[in-house]
DNA sequence: ATTGTATGCGAGCGGGGACTCGCGTAATCA
DNA sequence: TGATTACGCGAGTCCCCGCTCGCATACAAT
């Protein structure tokens, strides 16, 4: 920020501003995103953008931020007191928070996924990545206690569900969504099982027999 | 494309051009990727590109092309006469086919998947995820051969497949190649089994135990 | 009321990008 | 060899973009 907003009248200038950027963004694309544009989307004039923003990419981070920061509000909301419920069996709460969180704002989800330079908003995803990473890894643990592969386990978990979630809410493949949540509670389940039966019955080895 | 190249001279001035293409967007990213790089990279004037290119996106749709057509011809490469050692519960070489495309040009892959609208080059995909889901959905049908669902579980497979195995190689977690090929491996196998147990048991529900 | 400061404006600047056009040169053909 | 066509060049046009600056207005303090 390049100044304070002292009055109310600024501040709010400043909310519009942010609301109009989110506004293009999400009709104009990654591409569109131009400072002009948003001023006149925010019915203001391009120099006031500058009064308090450094310059367009400051405008573009705190839209994402806020989008992020909002999707980690649902997120738990979703999650509620479900979360005692969670077992490496069933995995569905923390599914369902995820599908809920994503299916917030789907516009603004398609063009934080398939427009913007991942490189440079890297960080930012972390929250909710966190989160479920947190829930996996002790869903995982709660299977076998030393695998000194749990951490993979986890990475491979927390990779499918959000790229499967992102994909199912963007592409809307004919799924039901309680069907889709149940085919992800399998795969968590049949892969944890899989892994823990394998380790059993000899490590690590190239192949598995039925 | 705008004009035939007719002589030797021009065709070679083609290749170059598109060679010179991939190099600018490797290095400079799609924001970086202009006309003026492209023909300074491929030392040729401006005006030159435009004799055989009808515009900047003919030259980015060619150098995207010719990657995913390398990466087909890779991934059958690497499948070879292994296809017929491929069971539900042995779909290493899928994986590791798809694992050696995804290695062959991690740069490039990291600007298609990471800076590339994805809106833009939806279609062009195709050829490598096809493959994959053919082989996938032949695996599913093997282990039950009436479930409803069975469109859904390859749906599933695919996705999670493809992006793991990109994530994988672009953001190199410390996880061994074979390591990860076994994850992999017991992913599908365990989400295969689970979802023909869970059927033989009672139908599609919402609670499972162990 | 008067003065000082915060706010808002919008024409316009410097720059870079996509793309063109008229001219010189190389290849092809008769 | 002369004529015709293909080729290649690069200065230059037009456009849009990020961003600034001098000025007018609204608010706050005294």
């Amino acid at each position: 920020m390049r100044k304070e907003p002292r009055q109310a009248r600024s501040r709010e200038m400043v909310e519009r501003i942010i609301a109009a950027g989110r506004e293009v963004l999400v009709q104009a694309g990654y591409e569109g995103f131009s400072t002009n544009r948003v001023a006149e989307q925010a019915g203001v004039s391009p120099g006031s953008l500058y009064q308090y923003f450094p310059d367009k990419a400051a405008i573009l981070d705190e839209v994402i931020d806020r989008y992020w920061e909002h999707n980690a509000v649902l997120t738990e909301r979703a999650l509620g007191d479900r979360v005692a419920q969670i077992t490496p069996d069933n995995t569905r709460p923390v599914i369902d928070a995820l599908l809920t969180a994503m299916e917030a704002d789907p516009a603004l989800l398609r063009v934080v996924h398939e427009e913007l330079p991942q490189a440079r908003w890297r960080e930012r995803r972390t929250q909710l990545v966190r989160r479920v990473r947190e829930l996996t890894t002790a869903a995982a643990i709660a299977l076998s206690h030393d695998d000194p592969h749990a951490a993979d386990a986890a990475w491979v978990i927390v990779i499918a569900m959000e790229n499967l979630a992102t994909k199912w809410v963007l592409d809307r493949p004919d799924i039901d969504r309680d069907d889709f949540i149940e085919e992800l509670n399998a795969l968590v389940a049949g892969y944890l099982h899989q892994r823990a039966q394998s380790r059993a019955v000899g490590g690590r080895q190239r192949t598995t027999s039925s």
